[in-house]
Order: structure tokens, then C-alpha cells, then sequence
DNA sequence: GGGTGTCATACCGCGAGGGTATCGCCCGTG
DNA sequence: CACGGGCGATACCCTCGCGGTATGACACCC
């Protein structure tokens, strides 16, 4: 028996991961751009190599395979390793080093004026490029799109990243100025049993609320077609026909700096360790 | 300007990694199975690709440039995904599911068979593969030639492996027999100045102390050629002619069992959960 | 039973990747 | 200082594999 090469080229990964996410040949292959003869092709041949059933199809219906959903789930991976590579090489040729900082808009409890203050005034300091995503955030930094994240645990997966802890907070409802329990001092999450609750991307709910933004999940809000369960520092930056309240049992979010666990770049340590040293006087200071 | 193509063949990644390492396009060549006119090429191609420079070649040496050795770094990081997505999904799909552990010779400061024994006790426990190495554990379980390996800490590096703590030890100096400090009931590090320390694999030594496996090792510590300093457990293996006195001020050693941080086996949590406890289970019958 | 949708097969053309031969350059060395 | 050796780049050719179009096989629907 051949032992079969021990790698695939990428070109072929990225095929599978089409396919298998789409579970129809000829979508993944319009989403390629290519016709879906040479993908049916590549798919078997891939399959040839690795001398493995990827996909079980049955001329109706395409399902993924034990093996197949390995491989989805590390291809996935690997690819992202793939552009990480290319992005980091492409930076680091480009001379001029830079930070590239994913936020989220107002999911930075404020921290983030500061923590850029006090990096652009530490010696060596590169400037740092801030770039906002609602989603995403983990994946911009596994994939090189960004340096560092700041992602909110357990919200957020963290798997692959090396973290530093800023902030654990508590989290709101928030609401309506006009619903049944805005005036209430405090919630349990009983309360709000039978409220429509997005709780952001995750299993998306009956209605199909798929939110991609926070301003369109304010708005549903403000519409009452959902209620959302946020951290405590959102309330500075509500809209005026929202109010937040404290949702006592909610388990508490924990905002965290995220970066590639194998990164060794100086500026990006010295970024790190201030924005732990700001984030650990902004706790101070608010509860002496 | 064209924003070129985000991603790049694994082959294209193996070339440049194999010119990055050799330095020379001929070995590089060779080591491929290739000539060298289409290596030259693909690289050049790879540069125009990215639009970085990765290479400064003067006709008479090769370096690396910054860029270069990002790549080097990111594109490993990114094979060892790929080969361990190619490796994994083989496994997933040759049906029959089975651990494969990756441990040193000696290394286990003898938990290795009580941790099996209790494992294999466990309902749905799979049949476990022992496969020995001295060094590179922690590359195998990267890229998926093994489902877990034990590791010492801070000897190897763990990044991107989810770990468990198995157990402290303090460390001995390994001495021949006759040696003037054999009869001593403790040591300092200051002690030891002076003597051929091969540290393992780290930094090779003046004399080119390159050491590949235990035996190698303890053979030069009886020829008098080296001192070894070592997890304490090493001692019930010692040969006889060589003896192990504790080093007081030299840092603890952690045996760690170490994963894939992504890993989603039912069989692999369940071992590491075993595994913890016997570990736990023995610290406790060793000091009460 | 025709129509439609889906994946597989057949066949073809072109371009990228690999091979050989050779060049250009630098650096030893006698 | 001329010459040879070593190394990477260039020139040229050829093959193989990827991608495209056309078509087949099959299942399901009305």
C-alpha cells in the first residue's frame, strides 16, 4: 500500500471546507468560482489520498463523515495557520511595525483611551491601528488580521490564544424604557424567561435574529422584539430610550487582552503589559 | 495594484521553509527532490506572491530577512496544522479509535503504568499507544502524530497545548560513581560551575555535546564527558556506576500531561482526567 | 413519464511546475 | 592574475494536472 503523502495542498483544503460547510457541490463551487465538475474531482481524489470517506453522498443529499468533520474542524484551522503566516510576513516586510488592535465597539469598558495613552507613552511604542468587529475578533487574531483582541470571556472562545485578564464585570438587561420590569432595581434571569434573548451570536433563536452588530441589536431592543444581557459597562453608551439593569445571577463576563500564544513580538509584550497595569489601577481606583 | 491571493500552496510554504532552514538552495533542492532552477523559481515567485522580500542572496551566502524569518516561524506553525489535519482525519476515519501517547524513556517518573492500568479500567476506555521519543513530544502532539504527550516543564515549551499538572519534582545531578562530589548530600548550581552541563537538547555545549536520547547522555555522564541534571524520579533508573545527589537551588521541574487545545475526544478528556487523578492520588500517598 | 436538480464521468486545452543546459558572478588558489 | 569551482539565476522545453464544457446516471416531483 502507498503510504500517501502526509500533507494536502491548501488549494485542496480550501475546497473540502467549501464543500463541507455548504453540503452541496455546486454552491461551494460557485462560491469558489470555479465549475463543480473539477470540484467533484478534487473532492474524490483528496479522498484517494487520504484514503478516507470524507463526505457520505447519496445523489439527494451531501453529509459529513467522522472523518469529514475532522477535517473540516482542522482544516479550518490549518488554513487559518496558512493566512495567519502570509498576513504576519506580508507586516513584517512592510517595514514601519505597527499594532493591530480588534475592539468592539463599546465593548471596551472604557479601558481602551486609557490603555492607548499610557502604550503610546511607553518608550519604543509603535503606533497601533485600531479595528473595530462585533464578531470575528478571535478569529482576526488566530488568522493575523489583528495582534490583539479584546474579547469577552466565557463569551468568547479561547482556545489557541494566550490571554491577559482586565476587567471581570457583571452584566445588565438591557431594556425597554417601557417594559414591564424597567423600573426594577434589580432581575433575576427568571425574569426573563420568555423574553425573546439574542445573546449575540450564538444559537440563533426562532425568529431568526441573527445580529451582526450591536446597534442593530439596540434597535431591536428599542423595538421589543429582544432583550439583551450585557456587560455593566454598556450602560454608559446606551441609547436614551433604553435603560440597563442589573441582572443579579447572570454569571460575570470577564473582558480579556487576547494574542497568538507563539507571538514574540517586543511591542506587542510591552502593549500587553500595559494594558494589564491600566486595567489593574482602573480596578483600584473604582473599589479601593 | 493587485491585492494578491491571501493564501499560498503548502508546497510553496515546504520549499521556503526548507530554503529557510538549509540556507542554500542546492541542499534545499536536494532535501526536496527537486533541482534547484524551479526551487529559485518558486521562490522568487513566492516573494513577487507576497510582495516581500524573504531572502537577501549576495551569490555567495543567504539570509534571512525579517520577513523571512516570520515566515519561517509562521509557515512551520502552519504545516504542522496541516499535517495534523491530514493525520487526524486518517485516524478518524480508520474507524476504531485509539490513544496515542507520546512519552521520554524514564520520563514518567513512573505514573505511566498506574495511569494506564486505571484508564483501562474506565467504561468506553480505548486502547492506548505508547510511542517513546526523547525529544520533539511536543512537536508530535502539534501535529497530530499523538493524541497527548508528558512533558516537562519549563524544559519544553507548551505553547498552543492545553496541559495538566502531574506532578513537582525537585532535581538531582547525575554523577559518576567516583566523581568528587558523588559523596556529597546536597549540591548547589555553583557547585556544578565548571562541569560539562548538556542541559539537553537547549544550547549545545563547546564540545558539541549534541545528545539524542537518555542512554547517550548517562553514557557520557559515566565517561566523566558531562553532568546531567534531572527530575529527581530519574533516580530508581540510574545505572550503577552513577549516582544522584539533589541540587538544592535548581529549579522544580513539572511533569505535565499536555493536548491539543482544540481537541474534542471524549477517550483523550477521559484519560487526561485519569491521569490527574492517579497523579493526585500518588502525591498524597508520597507525603500525607 | 417527462422535467428538474444533483453529483459523476468523458474529453479537451492550457498553463504551471519540473527538468536540463547554461550563464554570471564571486571567491578562492596556485 | 588567470583559472576553476561553487552557487544562484536564466533560458528553454516538456509533461501533467487543473479547470472548462458537455453529457451521463440517478432520484425525486408533479
Amino acid at each position: 500500500m502507498t503510504p500517501g503523502d502526509d500533507t494536502v495542498e491548501t488549494r485542496e483544503l480550501t475546497y473540502f471546507v467549501a464543500v463541507a460547510e455548504e453540503l452541496h457541490f455546486g454552491r461551494a463551487a460557485r462560491r469558489l468560482g470555479i465549475a463543480q465538475p473539477p470540484l467533484s474531482r478534487a473532492i474524490q481524489q483528496l479522498e484517494r489520498r487520504l484514503g478516507v470517506r470524507l463526505l457520505e453522498r447519496d445523489h439527494r443529499t451531501v453529509e459529513l463523515t467522522e472523518a469529514g468533520e475532522t477535517l473540516l474542524r482542522e482544516g479550518q484551522a490549518a488554513l487559518a495557520a496558512v493566512s495567519a503566516a502570509v498576513r504576519r510576513t506580508r507586516r513584517a516586510g512592510r517595514g514601519a511595525p505597527s499594532l493591530v488592535l480588534a475592539a468592539k465597539p463599546g465593548g471596551d469598558a472604557d479601558l481602551l483611551p486609557e490603555i492607548l495613552a499610557a502604550y503610546a507613552a511607553t518608550p519604543g511604542a509603535v503606533p497601533v491601528d485600531i479595528v473595530f468587529s462585533a464578531l470575528e475578533r478571535g478569529a482576526m487574531v488566530r488568522d493575523g488580521r489583528a495582534d490583539a483582541a479584546l474579547l469577552h470571556a466565557p463569551r468568547e472562545d479561547l482556545t489557541g490564544l494566550a490571554v491577559e485578564e482586565l476587567l471581570v464585570e457583571s452584566q445588565v438587561a438591557v431594556l425597554p424604557r417601557g417594559h414591564r420590569l424597567a423600573g426594577r432595581a434589580e432581575l433575576s434571569m427568571a425574569d426573563l424567561d420568555g423574553e425573546p434573548l439574542p445573546r449575540w451570536p450564538g444559537a440563533v433563536p426562532e425568529g431568526s435574529l441573527r445580529i451582526a452588530e450591536s446597534g442593530q441589536l439596540m434597535h431591536l431592543v428599542a423595538l421589543g422584539r429582544a432583550v439583551a444581557v450585557v456587560p455593566r459597562s454598556i450602560q454608559g453608551n446606551l441609547r436614551h430610550d433604553l435603560v440597563g439593569v442589573p441582572v443579579a445571577d447572570a454569571p460575570p463576563t470577564t473582558l480579556v487582552l487576547a494574542w497568538p500564544q507563539d507571538a514574540r513580538s517586543r511591542a506587542l509584550a510591552a502593549f500587553v503589559r500595559t494594558a494589564a497595569e491600566v486595567a489593574r489601577r482602573a480596578a483600584h481606583a473604582n473599589r479601593p
